[in-house]
DNA sequence: CATGAATGAGGCTTCATTCAT
DNA sequence: AATGAATGAAGCCTCATTCAT
């Protein structure tokens, strides 16, 4: 069976959004995209902003049920340092059009929409916060600046979505791998175990 | 003395371009934020592409300028690297409209305008390919992936611009030491001088 | 039981034309205060022009089936008058929404409904001409301008479906009695039997 | 010289508002009349509102310029109806189409450029209800019913602008009379000076 | 009886740009 | 150096209507 009207147009819309951008794409554009009249589009979705936010929040929302799934009974936080990484640059990776829509158009959003977003974004970010927070209280990171740093490796995991190729030598997990190790780096945490004599390791 | 017209043009530009997006900045609003009829700007610009195309490539071209006095007569991989994600830095916190321009909006230059703005982007990633390049084989950085690791970085310092703001904690300073500390770590270079007994250290 | 549909298309239609006009009523609008779907609606309706035009008619018929019977078998002009205006004013006092789309709407329609409408608004006014006619003819009204008496005196009546509030101080009897009044006195009339003494009279 | 294209904007507005309506008018429509693309009616216009609102305001605020003239000085209030429903009756004749516009399309305002011109149609018609007052207080007027009386003047008066034409048999001052004359009979005003003998006539 | 899906045409407004002055 | 006037194209969105289900 086809893919029903309402399914093109949400594809149609992410895909424009992430490579032209929300302003630089048309209702024209979309409508061509869809294989629907401009007029038709307005079955399936509001304005055209409305369209743009509901892409931001599911992805948003996906992410955390994701997040929160994967973090689920994992007490360390170089662990789950780990598997936020992991699954963000996942994502990133393998969704990045939607990746690059939430972080590159959030400012086209009216105040309201903005507003839903950004507490999304604010919910899953404190997943960070909290798992950085957890590390240093437990000696297991060291770092003078835990704010900074995570927002770094959360632009370093982001910028994923602007270069990734699957086509490139990288597969998915190695990918992962690698920025879960940088971010390990970054905060200060040896990966092998750094903290042995300590409170007895992981 | 009253800023002259261009100059004004040029500021107005910068700033909407950088908050609003290209395709978000009409040209009444450079007008009016240049205090100019929107006739009056075609005196000082060409299209409003051209105006695009000419702070995209100012702002490589100075980094360019910059990146290259700073690392002149310097050896050490690892200094290279500080100096560079330093500067990096500093101009993505001081300037971080027109950096946000250029990492932000290349996508919507027609394909010849594109490409020049490019060709100066590679121009100044490759400081930073050779700088890695030297570390590793002199045996200063451990990175299994210095390709992926030089864009992460980048990502992470271009990151900057999206968040620092000069009226947090964190000085300019301050900030560019962190940075070329993550930077060093990720690049896997202990900051205390990890070779110590090959060369002497920095 | 329920209003039954086509009803509530012909209600909704009655308020919306009055207040927005034919041409700021959108078949949308109509849907919604009939809660029907819009393509639902035309179950019940031609197209939107013939709904206005079914309205129009139904009003005017309406009307001069009314004015027929209460001017049947009275002679006395000044008698017939105050029962045209009276039957009038009331009319525009209980039924403001479909007098006023009668009175606001006539020059939205196409030429043939226009027609239609018109032939019976002509034939509703010939009442009041020809009792005006009557009364003069009779001595009973002195006037040197009966048709552009009896226009300006229309026009003062059908301003009621614009002003009338049942919530006011005036009932619609006084009102009505107000305005045979102001017609009377119009015509030249003696409300109190000015013309005793000519030709019997009343 | 041509009219200039400000005029022209205008003029068709008027016409064109009259005649079809506020919103049975497009823009399009409105660009052909003015012989203008309907980009540029957008350099002698704010939306179309406003084009719309601008019409009625000046439109009322003439009138109420030439009533208080008219007016300057003259204390019996016979008089003074007299001259404001000449004035209203002549404006109303030889300008149908700016008056019905202030009659017919206030509902389609938003509430503040709604509550502008209500302002101003207020204070117009502040002068009417002044003088009835007056002529009630001196014992010229009889009518027990004045406010409901001076609305059915007024809307008597505006029906003008719908159906006169000065190609018809009646001039603009044997209009003016006889509408003076109804309004005086309908305040209960007899037009020979039935106040002799009370302060000395007129 | 009722509606979801669909659309060509058009709604109002702004776009970037040009040109005569 | 500066701008008012002008515009074709396009912006987003709604219009009234049809039709298969």
């Amino acid at each position: 069976m086809a893919l029903a009207s309402g399914q093109r147009v949400r594809r149609a819309a992410v895909k424009l959004f992430a490579t032209r951008g929300f302003h630089g794409t048309g209702i024209r554009d979309l409508a061509r995209a869809a294989k629907l009249s401009s007029a038709s589009l307005y079955h399936y979705m509001g304005t055209k902003e409305d369209l743009l936010a509901d892409i931001m929040r599911d992805c948003l929302r996906d992410l955390i049920t994701a997040a929160t799934e994967t973090l689920d009974g994992v007490q360390d936080p170089r662990e789950r340092v780990i598997r936020l990484v992991t699954l963000h640059v996942r994502t990133h990776a393998t969704q990045p059009e939607e990746t690059r829509i939430v972080d590159n158009e959030i400012h086209v959003l009216s105040p309201n929409a903005q507003r839903s977003v950004i507490a999304l974004r604010d919910e899953y970010e404190r997943l960070w916060t909290q798992a950085i927070a957890d590390g240093l209280a437990q000696g297991v990171f060291r770092t003078t600046q835990p704010a900074v740093t995570r927002i770094a490796l959360l632009e370093m995991c982001n910028g994923v979505a602007r270069w990734y190729s699957p086509r490139g030598q990288l597969s998915l997990d190695e990918l992962g791998a690698h920025f879960a190790e940088l971010a390990l780096r970054g905060l200060g945490a040896c990966p092998h175990g750094c903290t042995e004599g300590r409170s007895g390791g992981e």
